[in-house]
DNA sequence: GCGTTTTCGATACGACCCGTAGCGTAATGG
DNA sequence: CCATTACGCTACGGGTCGTATCGAAAACGC
């Protein structure tokens, strides 16, 4: 019952070389041709490796597209600016940075639209690209929490639901933004937005 | 040089019933089968008519489904109720409803990523679907300012800035919400954002 | 009525991509 | 050395795309 890692087992191993090629060689098949024209052989002929590979480890092309979309949103870092509207902005900014290169831009909306029919896909990209960006949410409360910007919240029921608010109002705004009004995301909305944002929490946690 | 309704020449003319039957065999074909999985020839066989009258009247699969999405969009009103906040919180009911069923879910979002690397295509979203939803943002700070819930602004580009930045965050955070969290933007979920949203909105004015 | 013009339905076609199967070869572990 | 697994390569049936072609139908001007 060695459920973990179960590639222990004999016979010659994946290449990892493989991977990072094929998730290489995706996303620059959706900068040169975007999502609809995007095939599996094209990326196996970029990766150099055959399509029997692709079908290997992935299921299709959402799930691929998934994964190396995922990657781009690793770099993604809550600064330390000294203030919660500084580090609120910094990391809009680098989402916005990321949302507006094109691997992301075609790919992303693609496979959160395909999702809406699958179910093992959202929770895919639950997994590897949402919830890693709602920590950040959470890590920033809580720097401010010790900074003491922000009141600790007793109830973590309803912290949690404020917890999700932002998270839609944050990365619907941006998303909104950089793919439907096809408008940068740059300093001067990002300070906009931030001020609406932090004036709209501070007041709206008073009152009820 | 009549350029107004170039349809005045002679000739058979084109089939209204076929118009309205092809956009609503689209919205069936999207409830069923998804945006992925939806043929052009599956629409004509459900409309009745032939493949190539599809291709008459539309480029292909993006375009078609832009303009049968766009309808749903057609009775969404910005209801009088009385106050900013009820106001808001209606229109975003409304467009709530509407982006939960399945047809807009699986249909928009994918035209929105397609749009991504096809300017006409993007145009014909901005003036079909965008425009008119955000039309009732300058309707509501109009009345909002009527009713001396608002001060009137005297700088039309900063007003239209703050227009615009209102509009990618209340479109943007309900779609988050329906699609990418896959949570009902319910009343309660409504009533939370339309408070951090005025009273952001309120106090980000007067400062700056 | 009659010819012109345009649309419509039906069918066929080449091109492309999908996803899988088969096979021989290569690379590990025991 | 042998079992086991991954890999590259090729080929295949099935499906969709977008177009072309044809005859019939429906409007218009005369």
């Amino acid at each position: 019952m060695q459920s973990r890692t179960p590639a222990a087992r004999s016979g010659r191993p994946r290449s990892t070389a493989a991977d990072t090629a094929i998730l290489a060689a995706t996303r620059a098949a959706l900068v040169e041709l975007g999502w609809s024209k995007l095939t599996l052989q094209d990326v196996a002929t970029r990766a150099g490796v055959a399509k029997t590979t692709l079908y290997r480890r992935w299921a299709g092309k959402n799930e691929l597209v998934v994964d190396a979309v995922a990657e781009l949103f690793d770099e993604l870092r809550l600064p330390d600016l000294g203030s919660l509207a500084a580090d609120i902005e910094g990391v809009v900014l680098q989402f916005a940075a990321i949302l507006a290169r094109p691997e992301a831009k075609s790919g992303l909306m693609a496979v959160v639209a395909e999702s809406t029919r699958d179910d093992a896909l959202r929770e895919r990209i639950r997994c590897s690209i949402v919830e890693r960006q709602k920590r950040l949410v959470l890590e920033g409360r809580a720097r401010a929490q010790t900074r003491g910007e922000l009141p600790a919240e007793p109830d973590p029921e309803q912290a949690a639901r404020t917890a999700d608010l932002i998270f839609d109002v944050v990365a619907g705004a941006v998303v909104h933004r950089t793919l439907v009004s096809a408008e940068p995301a740059d300093g001067e909305w990002v300070r906009s937005f931030t001020r609406v944002l932090l004036v709209g929490l501070a007041g709206a946690e008073q009152d009820s």
